[in-house]
DNA sequence: GACTCGGTTGAACAAGTCTG
DNA sequence: CAGACTTGTTCAACCGAGTC
């Protein structure tokens, strides 16, 4: 589900975050299921995908908790987190068809691009509230985002009224700051300035989904059994004895999203009867065994 | 290996000047 | 207006050196 809610990412524009807490959440919103949570956060697949520092990691974690923006909960070794409010299982099937359901996808190019990574925070929150005006009821982007200059500035800066009073802008930098910014915005929109109107265009490259919904539910479940076999040590999980459990798992999405069902507990469990007949645990053999686990699901959400 | 503390530093900031 | 170049200041992000 890489899927931000808009009132989420919209309350980011007041919480002061760092360049990397945006990109931690980012990557949470990579993997998280239909709820908002992802489980099994590990430190070093966040330095992996987040290209930040174990410290950086345990920092944002932290920060983002104190923030409210996320909640963690310790695994073995790794937490589960919830990016707060971003559960999207209170909707039906009609509340996408009226459209009532309004959220910023984490799926286009532009947020796999190691520039975006590179920019700050302010630069990225106004980068990605462009491409969700942009891109919001309009698929393909295909109409330029039209804002006469002077709204622009006011909406974003920070500026001196006609009657002396001040006023904030959602990103609360001077005018200047935010004119600087442009170098960057032409990075990924074609930007004219008509008639004292900006036109912005985010270039076809960086509007490309990655991802299909398939694809969406997909990498939540491939992430969910990575974990799990994490959690119980299995190293190098059997390929092919992966791919059948993934797709068992994605046919019963419903059931894995219950909060009640734990893969790692299922996998604990099908790695006991598996060695049921060693009493050592350290010689137990830790593989899957994807028959054993679709049996062992059934029973957990039976 | 997982995690934390303390200290360093490079970069972004506001604000000033100046150019086409 | 849009942007280049400047200066002093602040702090995000990281590294090294620990602990458990």
């Amino acid at each position: 589900m890489q899927r931000i809610k808009l009132n989420v990412f919209k309350s980011w524009f007041d919480k002061n975050l760092t360049g990397k807490e945006i990109d931690f959440l980012l990557v949470l919103s990579f993997y998280q299921d239909k709820r908002g949570v992802t489980r099994g956060v590990y430190y070093k697949d966040m330095m992996r995908e987040g290209k930040m520092s174990a410290q950086t990691f345990y920092d944002c974690k932290k920060s983002l908790t104190e923030k409210g923006v996320i909640s963690s909960v310790e695994g073995q070794d790794d937490y589960d987190i919830t990016l707060i409010g971003n559960d999207f299982t209170i909707y039906g099937k009609e509340d996408y068809e009226e459209g009532k359901v309004k959220y910023l996808s984490t799926t286009y190019h532009l947020f796999r691009d190691p520039y975006f990574r590179t920019l700050k925070p302010k630069q990225k929150l106004l980068v990605m509230d462009l491409l969700n005006i942009q891109m919001a009821g309009r698929p393909n982007g295909v109409n330029a985002y039209r804002i006469y200059r002077k709204n622009f500035i006011k909406k974003y800066a920070n500026i001196k009224q006609n009657d002396g009073t001040k006023s904030k802008g959602l990103l609360d930098i001077t005018v200047r700051t935010l004119q600087k910014y442009f170098k960057l915005l032409k990075y990924y929109f074609s930007v004219s300035l008509k008639n004292g109107m900006y036109f912005f265009t985010l270039k076809s490259k960086f509007a490309k989904s990655g991802v299909n919904h398939t694809t969406e539910n997909h990498i939540t479940i491939q992430h969910l059994v990575k974990a799990a076999c994490r959690r119980n040590k299995i190293k190098d999980p059997d390929a092919k004895e992966q791919e059948k459990i993934e797709k068992v798992l994605e046919n019963r999405e419903k059931e894995v999203l219950n909060q009640f069902v734990n893969l790692s507990d299922i996998i604990r469990s099908m790695i006991e009867t598996i060695n049921e007949k060693i009493p050592d645990p350290r010689k137990w053999n830790r593989r899957l065994k994807a028959t054993l686990f679709i049996k062992k699901f059934n029973e957990a959400v039976s």
